[in-house]
DNA sequence: CACGGAATTACGAGCACTCGTAAACTACGA
DNA sequence: TCGTAGTTTACGAGTGCTCGTAATTCCGTG
């Protein structure tokens, strides 16, 4: 069935599934990126990503970038799905709170057959999204994505709902979380005049300020009062 | 908090844990039954043993057998507990049959967290067995262990409720599934005279026969109509 | 066109592990 | 006392992976 020999290694996921991401957010992966993000040297990320490039898994043009090829997305776009709906498994099932599954599912997401992902999807009611709001590709490799609109560049005065939040360290989604900005909830932006890259929005009924940086990975859908899951 | 390094291989974890089943079921761990449990060889198996021991989690007699010490025993009973949980997570919450759920658990128990492990047992409520009846250690360690006796030394014509079954090779425990002998099932010996090995019970209304290997993993509690989780 | 940041190359090295082999040894029952 | 199954010993070896270093090269911009 299978011609090649799929023997990926679990940091191997971790590279596509980090260039898909990038892919995702910013349209190509380059190698400064990839170093932030797996905490790994410059040097040793071109290295992996040649191992990669060997195994057709991705494309890379030097000094431009790394691109997946289709066999790459298929594996990466498996692995965030096993990833998300891991992050699933542990908000809806266990109980955890969405700012606190990142990791934890990250582990996860390499010891999730096709027979448990199936079972667990069914129980979940075939969720579109992490709890994040970051879409759950499907099976066959395809997503749906909501147009949205990052938080910074929303009008003054302008409402919307949170569709997703595009980062997952620990202690920023803490912070979300204990402020109730959630994926779901209702957001005005009331203030954007403040200098030094503040940004003061309503949500529930208490205004908070936000770092600029902060409002530039929360996403919203504009001038509706909610988003149907 | 911790004083030592408390670095184990997941294959190392895997070790121990099939010492703490061998201990259990037969009372002490050979060279030769590790290897058959692990498809290991008998010499690489004592070398292992070796390193564990320099590790301070088992102690070894020369010929005699390996006994777990009280750290190997803490930890082995948390990987146990970890795998029977991972196992009531996937037949209570994910609706796997219990026949399929050892093998993937084997994987899950290498990546429950603490605190996942604590939202785990909360949402299942507590259990005490795992899937195929065997007592989930608790947190400190113990178990609570049934009095049980082999299907094979029942007497004819008495009754009993399945409690446990204590191999988990897949394709023996799909034939016990498709037969219903599964934990919490009546059972009743019809005839124990049948020459070559063959026990007749009565299970739910079908009489079905079983080979004398089969009836030796089945532990039953006798003359009781059934068994309190 | 020179400069600085980014990227690449070509190593090496370490590691941690796991397992197998083959030869010697032990225990234990016949 | 002997034989055999079980066990230990002492190696080696592969292997697979991952990462860092350091020197070089590329690219775009001023």
């Amino acid at each position: 069935m299978n011609a090649e020999e799929t023997n990926i290694s679990h940091q191997a996921e971790e590279y596509l599934e980090a260039i898909y991401r990038l892919e995702d957010k910013v349209g190509y992966a380059r190698t400064m990126d990839l170093s932030r993000e797996l905490g790994v040297v410059p040097g040793s990320i071109t290295n992996t990503i040649e191992s990669l490039e060997r195994k057709g898994l991705v494309t890379h043009e030097p000094y431009k970038g790394v691109k997946l090829t289709d066999d790459g997305r298929k594996i990466a776009s498996s692995i965030l799905r096993r990833h998300r709906l891991a992050e699933r498994l542990l908000t809806d099932l266990l109980h955890l709170d969405w700012s606190e599954v990142h990791d934890p599912a990250c582990e996860l997401e390499h010891v999730l057959s096709p027979e448990i992902l199936k079972a667990l999807e069914k129980t979940l009611g075939h969720p579109k999204r992490c709890p994040h709001g970051n879409p759950i590709p499907t099976n066959c490799g395809g997503t749906f994505e909501e147009e949205t609109v990052a938080l910074a560049e929303l009008d003054t005065k302008t409402c919307g709902v949170i569709v997703k939040i595009t980062e997952e360290k620990a202690e920023t989604l803490k912070k979300l979380s204990r402020l109730k900005l959630t994926p779901g909830e209702r957001i005005k932006v009331e203030d954007k005049t403040v200098p030094d890259g503040l940004l003061t929005v309503r949500i529930g009924n208490k205004t908070v300020k936000l770092d600029n940086d902060v409002a530039a990975i929360i996403y919203v859908k504009p001038n509706v009062r909610e988003v149907k899951d």
